[in-house]
Order: C-alpha cells, then structure tokens, then sequence
DNA sequence: GGCTTGACTTTGGGATCCCAAAAGAGGTCT
DNA sequence: AGACCTCTTTTGGGATCCCAAAGTCAAGCC
C-alpha cells in the first residue's frame, strides 16, 4: 500500500511546507528524480497526488507550479474542517446507536482531563493529549452515521493542523510562567467544551452539540490568531512544528 | 491538461456508477487496458485517481476493489455539500466585498423565475435552468473568501448530483399534469429559497443566509427521498440521468 | 488422506524508452 | 532595430520492459 510514490509525495509535501520552494516555482520532474534519485514513475504518481491536494498546480503548458499555502489558507482549511465537525456532532446527537461510541469519548476526555491536571506540558503528555484529542474527534467523524464527512475530511488534512485532532502548542509554554499558566488554561477550557459536547450527544441534543463544535474549532482559529499577532511573522513551518506531534518524522 | 488519464478515469467512473461492474470486483490493470486499448501508464494514474474519490479501493494485497457508490451513499455526500454549501453563504454575507457578486446572483434567480414561469419543463429549459442554478451556487462558493469551502466541494463533485448547482428533474414529470405541476411548484420553492439566501446575503444575515441555504439543500435531499419511496427501487444510474445535463455524455 | 512446501503464474510497482508539443534561442527579413 | 519564423532543446505523456511479491496449484511427505 504505502509505495515510492506516497513516500515521495509525504517528502515533496514537506518540501513545500517548509518552504525550501518559493512561490511560483516550477519543478520539472527529471529534477525531482534526480534529487530524490528515483524514477519518473513514481515522480508522476507523488505530482498528481500534490496536485489534487492543491499544493502544486498542472498548467496548460509544461511544468509544475509550487502554490505553497500560506497561514490564511491554513485557517481557511481549519474552519472547514470545522464546520464539517459540527455537522457530524449534530449528526451523533440524532443518530440512535451514538451510546456504543460515548464511551471512547468519555475516556479520552478523562485522559486529557487527567494530564492537565498533572500540569506536565512535556512532550510525551503533548504527545498523549494530542492522541486523546484525536480519539475525541475521530470518534464523532466515524459515529456521526455520515461516512462522507469524515471522508471529506481526510480529503483535506494533508495540511499541517488538519489531521484529526491536530492542537496547537505553543512552544513558548515553557518559556515563561504566564505562558505557561495560559497554555494549561486554555487546554482546560477546550476540555471543557469536549465535555458540553459529549452531554450534548448523550442527551440527543443536536443544536447544542453543533454549536459547541462549532465553537470549539472557532477557538483553534482564534488560537492561531493570537501567535501570529504575537509573534508578527508566524510561518506555515511553525504550525507545522507545533503539530508535529502528530507525525513520526522529525522536522527537517 | 485533460490527458487520457482523466478521459479514461471519467469513462471507468461512468461504468461503475452505472453498475457495469458489480460491488466488491476486482478489477486488475491488464484487464483494463485490454478493454479501453490504451497502455498501462494511464490506467494506473486513472486507478489512482478513483481511489483518491473513494469509489475504488487499493487493498494491502493485490488488485482493485469496486466501492460502487449507493443512493445513500450520495444522499450523505448531498448532506456534506450542502453544509459545505451553508457555511459558503454564512461567510459571503459576512464579507465586504459581497456586493460585487450579487448581481450574478440576481440575474440567475430572474433567469430561473422566467423559464418556471414560461412553464416549458423541456430539455433545453432544464438545461437552461441547470445552468443558471450553478452561477447561483458558485457564485457563494467563490464570492463567501474561503477558498478552502469551493476547493472541498471540488473535491467530491465526481459523484451523481453533487457537481455544482446539481438538480433533480422527475423524469415522470412529462407523464401526468400533476406531476407537471408538482415539479413546477418544486421549482418555484427551490428559488423563493434563493431569492431569500440573496436577500440574507445582501442585507448581511449570515444567520438567516446559512439556515436558509441549509434548508434548500434539505430539500434537495429530502426529494431524492420521495423519489427512492415512490419508484421503490431507485438506482444510483437514475441520479446520473436526472442529472444528466450537466455534462455531454449521454446516457449509457 | 491431509498438510506443507516448493515452483509457477499472475499482477502491480518502478525504470526506461519513445514521441509529440511547447518553450527558448538564434537567424533572417522587413 | 524589431518582429517573425525556424530550429533546437527541454519536458511531459504514453508504451513497454523488468522485477519482486503474492496468489495458486500440485506434488511430496507425514
């Protein structure tokens, strides 16, 4: 299943997110197989791939323009996402077998509750609380009865902070105490609302159950605000290192 | 741009929506190529492309897997449009520069007016009204500042009713007057519905342009629903032939 | 007689070759 | 001197070849 061409893909991608292409670039594929020493087979297979993920365009004539997404697109992306999650936790709160799935929720709300308040922010509790996080939203996707939403959404989480319960870090958490501070808060807040929508489903309340995701994914947008305010010139390559969690490869 | 690969992914396509191969076949690239006489580069690039539009599965061990889509299938794809659709409307009565975009919007809802008023329900009027129904709804997709909303839809529109602006046309419609009438009505409902989404969107409603574009496509799906009841068993094929306008091949 | 193991066949992934079309460079004509 | 035409080179699409892995069948062993 997993071929030259998805490993070569994965690499183009973080090429591209990292920005070792500028914007606009064109890249021919004998250039591609001699970087990355391989034939132009599987080179065609990764450039179709990117190209139906957005990220590299196919003009009428010949070669591949790099369209690297910028912060705008990603939070674009992100209140997609979003709003795709909220329909499927509406969907959950009115589909009758929701019970089997409360469960996974519930304990991957205890699990995110219970390293918050161990107050450890290091990178093996990111790492659980990212991995509980994603226990949280899956579920919903999958139980919610509509399978095009979650097949909607894989369709656009090749981007970073749009995988399944992809978080934010903040990688001045450790810097200094009030950020610190502020981080554990706000991760207690988005617990808070992972439980408003785990009552909502268990209760059948759709309406409730829609408008605290939607809220939810609101809050990530907002988030993501505050850095780039904070920090003038948030690059894609942040975001990227602040969800890195997510994925096995170190970052480049 | 348009390569054999793309003609021959939308050819295969064709078949399988129209149940040419059975559910769960294997298909294998030689026994493609052998049927649509071409080499083995295409087929492959097409095979990958069906896979990434869900409607053919790349087992771990070898071969092809035909995920023929079913009428359900497509009404839950309808649903994620149509909130994709929502959220589209939402944001364009949020933006500033919406005003630009109304007057395409306006002189479709006069075109649609005008061919339901005639009352002529014939091919070219369907074709007619078909047309303008998509400026309708691509125009809030690519006037609401996401990118991202129009990019998703792209990205499902493969399937039977979801290419933009997709309308259901009772084929039964020319058989009786009341079903004549029936249809009209329908139409007549359909854009009442867009003249209130354009008021919204004017006026700077996002809540009431989001639940009333949430509604017109509820009422999208909830027609497919009444024709699945009525003609009992309805096939995935007779959604290609309702909708079948929208696009130069005939029905096989 | 059933199970295991080995050879054979099928099939998909990767590499290479060929060709047509398009971009670029250079020359020529006005 | 500028514009247009032509030739060359680059590049991407399609075809074919090769190989490795998986499925299949059969024969031999327990």
């Amino acid at each position: 299943m997993d071929s030259i061409d998805t490993w070569l893909a994965a690499k183009i991608r973080r090429d591209i997110i990292h920005g070792v292409y500028s914007e606009g670039e064109r890249l021919s594929e004998a250039q591609l197989c001699k970087t990355h020493a391989v034939s132009r087979t599987p080179v065609r297979l990764a450039l179709r791939l990117l190209e139906r993920e957005g990220i590299v365009s196919r003009g009428e004539g010949r070669g591949y323009m790099i369209q690297s997404p910028s912060i705008a697109d990603i939070m674009q992306a992100v209140q997609v996402r979003g709003h795709l999650e909220s329909l499927a936790a509406r969907l959950m709160a009115q589909a009758p077998d929701r019970a089997t799935s409360l469960g996974a929720m519930a304990q991957a709300i205890e699990t995110i509750d219970d390293l918050v308040n161990i107050g450890r922010l290091d990178a093996p509790a990111a790492r659980q609380m990212q991995s509980a996080n994603e226990v949280f939203h899956t579920t919903i996707l999958g139980a919610c009865g509509n399978d095009y939403v979650s097949f909607t959404c894989k369709q656009i989480s090749h981007l970073p902070m749009l995988a399944a319960g992809s978080m934010v870090f903040d990688r001045a958490i450790s810097d200094s105490p009030e950020r610190w501070e502020e981080g554990v808060f706000r991760l207690k807040i988005g617990n808070a609302q992972h439980k408003v929508i785990y009552e909502a489903v268990e209760q059948g309340d759709p309406v409730r159950a829609e408008g605290m995701m939607r809220e939810h994914s609101h809050t990530m947008i907002r988030y993501i605000e505050t850095f780039e305010k904070r920090d003038g010139s948030l690059t894609v390559s942040d975001l990227v290192s602040y969800s890195a969690l997510e994925s096995d490869q170190p970052r480049a």
